[in-house]
RNA sequence: GCGCCUGUAGCUCAGUCGGACAGAGCGUCGGACUUCGAAUCCGAAGGUCGCAGGUUCGAUCCCUGCCAGGCGCACCA
């Protein structure tokens, strides 16, 4: 039971005692003033309605029956009717030794335990390399994975790739191009096509690989294969694509469970017809100017869709939005409790009529949109367009920015908000970047763990350590703040918002740094010096645990 | 025209279930290295929380309207 448990049940206690009205739960907030103490809960307002009395009375007859914890020193009551808490220093030195002892596992929790969950993220379109909002999309999705695992889900992460329809049509007609003006065939690029150079390249790389150097090399190679040309260029432009999104993503330390192939997971198993037919069978369908229409208006709650939707053209070909419905439904939630897709802020007006499918079919899906990251160079807006041949790649933001960097920098934001990355800011800015702030402190911790090591002196089992001597403020506040850790973790994972988890390290970093500067952990008095190399491993590990739920490194030494 | 997101310090952004005096980083200005790492620390300046109403003990937060910016509104994906 976590501390705030605790305190909820002492508060319960009170109300007994006072005959007064029972209350389930209890909001604990930390005040931002250390004045009003550790916690604060506005229990006393909320209950003045229903006991029909003024929110002090209420407030000093729970702090006269709260019952007599170790935790806790003292009560008062504070403003309109708060409830302020204050931590035993005693109590708090010695709550390190829960942190110690835990060790990697601090901070994790049951809220979501054996929950089964499907998450999707990235799933960019197998027409180019992956670019900056991609990047954006796995900071996050990666981080969701690690946050829910920490509470007991067991999460598939999945990359959604969109090898079919027109879009890859679109990409086979364009790389056939390309490679018959590798050849020196004229070739001209189809009006929908992608311009872009890396197609080019890409064309290049095929005739070298296959050695073809002329267009009649070209066409007995083709021919040889038996296949339509178009095609079976075409997939061996997106199996070279999709295994150089792949590569950047490993690189990014993002590894996915499930790399899933419409053409081959879904069209070819015929699941789009199987599902289309029950939901026909559901009445969820009608026919008119001979398509397929799903009744996306009539159905779900005031969030759903506006208008009916097409699932199967009068071509008697299922629309992508067909294609996904029954993915969704015959897959992801035949295999899971849960599914949450990230999606780009493209597919916004794509959110209600698959929110009205789901909930047509009885399904719970969770959509989260990442939004639009606006990249700048010096100010400038650099415009990002695969059509245009004209963007900025997640590659060359590894490159300028580094890994760790760039996953902190998209984990501060919140994301369903839009981004301002500027990328010569970053570049220039990239060693005060906040990331180095709290790898930084982790950097030192375990400096003082080397420095201890050289000077020979013995760190006893963290149970042998007196920890009494801790009655700085600083330290105080720092073993208080390592007690949030949980709660922290929690609440991101209940909200599906790792970016509070970076911003509460760097408030864990800004609490260490300034400790470290003015205490010496290594120094004459042994009692102290181990009471303060303990309280330094606490912040350490907790550091470590908190950027591992990032996918950040904690480096050793920097 | 309709829908979604956003509007908080010069810039980029946090602000939990409505709570006490509005927060951080960067930038600016002024200081601190013979002691475990200065990628650090100490201090200062910087605010009409887009605007106007409403709800209530209390609103940056919830509701309504307006203004501004972004995105989306296909038998495309």
């Amino acid at each position: 039971m976590s501390l705030t448990d605790r305190l909820t049940e002492g508060i319960r206690a009170a109300l007994r005692e006072a005959g007064l009205p029972a209350v389930d739960d209890c909001a604990w907030e930390i005040p931002r003033q250390g004045e009003h103490g550790d916690y604060a809960t506005n229990v006393a307002m909320t209950l003045a309605r229903p006991a029909r009395r003024p929110p002090r009375q209420i407030a000093e007859a729970i702090v006269a029956g709260f019952p007599r914890m170790p935790e806790v020193a003292r009560l008062e009551v504070a403003g309109p009717g708060f409830v302020n808490v204050f931590l035993s220093p005693v109590w708090c030195a010695e709550s390190l030794r829960e942190v110690l002892a835990a060790g990697e596992t601090w901070g994790r929790g049951d809220l979501l335990a054996a929950q089964r969950v499907r998450l999707e993220f990235v799933s960019a379109n197998p027409t180019g390399p992956l670019v900056i909002v991609n990047a954006r999309a796995a900071a996050i999705g990666d981080a969701l994975a690690r946050l829910l695992r920490a509470q007991g889900a067991h999460v598939t992460t999945e990359f959604y790739v969109n090898d079919a329809g027109n879009q890859f049509e679109a990409l086979a007609r364009s790389f056939e191009a390309r490679v018959r003006q590798a050849v020196g065939e004229a070739a001209a690029l189809p009006d929908s096509g992608y311009p872009g150079e890396y197609l080019v390249e890409l064309a290049r790389t095929y005739v070298t690989d296959h050695h073809l150097t002329t267009p009649a090399e070209l066409a007995a190679h083709l021919a040889a294969s038996g296949e339509r040309p178009t095609e079976r260029l075409g997939r061996w432009a997106v199996a070279r694509i999709v295994e150089g999104q792949r590569r950047i993503l490993r690189e990014y330390g993002v590894e996915f469970d499930v790399w899933t192939s419409e053409q081959h997971d879904v069209r070819d198993k015929q699941l789009p017809e199987l599902v289309l037919d029950d939901l026909a069978a559901r009445g969820l369908t009608y026919e008119r100017d001979g398509a397929l229409w799903f009744r996306s208006s009539e159905i779900g709650d005031e969030t759903a869709d506006d208008k009916d939707r097409v699932l199967r053209r009068s071509s008697g070909e299922v629309t992508y939005f067909g294609v996904d419905v029954a993915y969704h439904h015959a897959v992801k939630f035949s295999n899971a409790d849960r599914v949450i897709d990230l999606l780009g802020p493209d597919h916004h007006g794509y959110v209600g009529r698959m929110r009205a499918a789901m909930q047509a079919l009885g399904h719970p899906l969770e959509i989260l949109i990442v939004q639009l990251v606006t990249l700048l160079r010096e100010g400038q807006p650099v415009r990002m367009s695969k059509r245009r041949g004209e963007f900025v790649l997640m590659e060359e933001l590894l490159e300028e920015v580094g890994r760790d960097a760039a996953r902190f920098t998209f984990l501060t934001r919140r994301h369903d908000s839009p981004l301002e990355f500027d990328l010569a800011v970053a570049t220039r800015q990239s060693s005060e970047n906040p990331v180095y702030y709290v790898q930084y402190a982790h950097a030192r911790i375990r400096s003082i763990a080397r420095q201890a090591r050289e000077q020979g002196i013995a760190i006893p089992a963290w149970d042998a350590i007196d920890l009494t001597p801790l009655v700085a403020p600083e330290e105080q506040a720092l073993a208080r703040r390592l007690l949030h850790f949980p709660d922290v973790v929690r609440g991101a994972a209940r909200a599906l918002e790792p970016h509070r988890v970076a911003f509460w390290l760097q408030e864990l970093a800004g609490v260490f740094h300034p400790y470290y500067k003015t205490h010496r952990v290594i120094q004459e008095d042994r009692r102290l010096m181990l009471a303060r190399y303990a309280l330094c491993a606490a912040v350490g590990q907790v550091i470590e645990n908190g950027l591992a739920l990032l996918g950040v490194a904690a480096p050793e030494s920097m």
